[in-house]
DNA sequence: CTCCATTTGTCTATTAGTCTACAAACATTC
DNA sequence: GAATGTTTGTAGACTAATAGACAAATGGAG
């Protein structure tokens, strides 16, 4: 994942923004390879001059976009152990689990990469993301234990990856919430699991 | 109600509705007077040299604020009308009303002067634009009856004032639809009354 | 009243975005 | 395949918006 040096100005983070959300409202209803130029910058409201100044082909566009759902992945992802020095499971409250707001927040993104046979690939690029930060999690946790945590860190990302799929294509019928204490309870369900196991 | 020549830039455009959305957004939470250019320009996200560049004081905006909303209640009004030769009334279809989908619209804005007793004075200026506009309808269709077409268009403009009242401080509990298909109904209503009272 | 922080209005240099126009590449239709 | 319209990429002249700095005005808090 790569990170160009981020713009200081405004107006060119407004105009970005303002190409992305035209290229991502404009995937819901054609194909990728159909959508102009001249489309995203009629519905960004913006020069196409602007474009060009950006960008040099709308791949380029759908590349930041996916650069940037995958850094405010990390982000919420990570917020609740902000300050934390150990991890402590007891306080991790499900309403520090900010995951479900990031899905909630990328809405469109995310309806757009289940629905679309074409863009299946970015699953699991978003399944990569979430193994490495639950690798990064385990190394520091349990490290005596016999459990692989290669292993477990891809069945924890792609359980949680699970309960976004069922949430987006239930088109979001319950609260982020309502999700996030949802995934609580399984993590906790699964370590009495484990105490259980050792005792 | 005067009008500026109008822009043409998109970049005048969209910083001018920056700050009017900042300026309403503002005047939700915080008084008018208390309100600093700084914070609006903060909120808008522009620099504060945008604003003197088109505005001199914050009431600036305001009062275009109301231009706009005003210019908008009679577009909406004289849509249904467009094209329309000779007054119909079983041509205004209820669809054909667009007035609650401009309140709808402006709903921030309707609120706002609504709530507030300072601003309590635009309503006044709104009811003035309505009476003008069923002023007009009626010199159109109506010119032999022995009604004071003054009273009845004040009349008139009250009564869909009072509707949008109702509508606003029920918070929106109805759609914009079924509002208008209570005005289409109730102007059957006291059409088929002066019917009978011709007979 | 004095001190301190914030807001205000104004300014400059620089950059981003605008509009317009153009020729070349692409598509469609006949 | 010629003719037509659309999209593309690029360029130039112009204007709006930016960041940043500044002194003056305003406004509390001690």
């Amino acid at each position: 994942m790569y990170m160009k040096n981020f713009p200081v100005d405004r107006r060119v983070i407004k105009s970005k923004q303002a190409l992305k959300d035209a290229l991502l409202n404009l995937m819901n209803k054609t194909e990728f390879k159909d959508i102009t130029i001249t489309d995203i910058v009629q519905t960004a409201n913006l020069n196409r001059g602007t474009f060009y100044k950006h960008y040099e082909m709308k791949e380029h566009i759908f590349d930041e976009i996916i650069d940037d759902v995958l850094s405010d992945l990390i982000e919420s992802y990570r917020d609740p152990y902000k300050g934390v020095e150990i991890f402590e499971l007891n306080k991790l409250l499900p309403s520090g689990i900010k995951l479900f707001d990031h899905v909630e927040k990328h809405k469109e993104f995310y309806i757009l990469i289940l629905q679309s046979n074409k863009l299946a690939g970015f699953q699991h690029k978003i399944c990569a993301v979430l193994k490495e930060l639950a690798l990064k999690d385990l190394f520091d946790s349990q490290m005596e234990s016999s459990i692989n945590p290669e292993i477990n860190a891809s069945y924890q990302a792609y359980a949680i990856f699970g309960m976004i799929v069922e949430w987006v294509s239930s088109e979001f019928k319950y609260s982020s919430n309502y999700m996030a204490n949802q995934l609580f309870e399984l993590i906790m369900l699964r370590h009495s699991d484990n105490i259980y196991k050792i005792q």
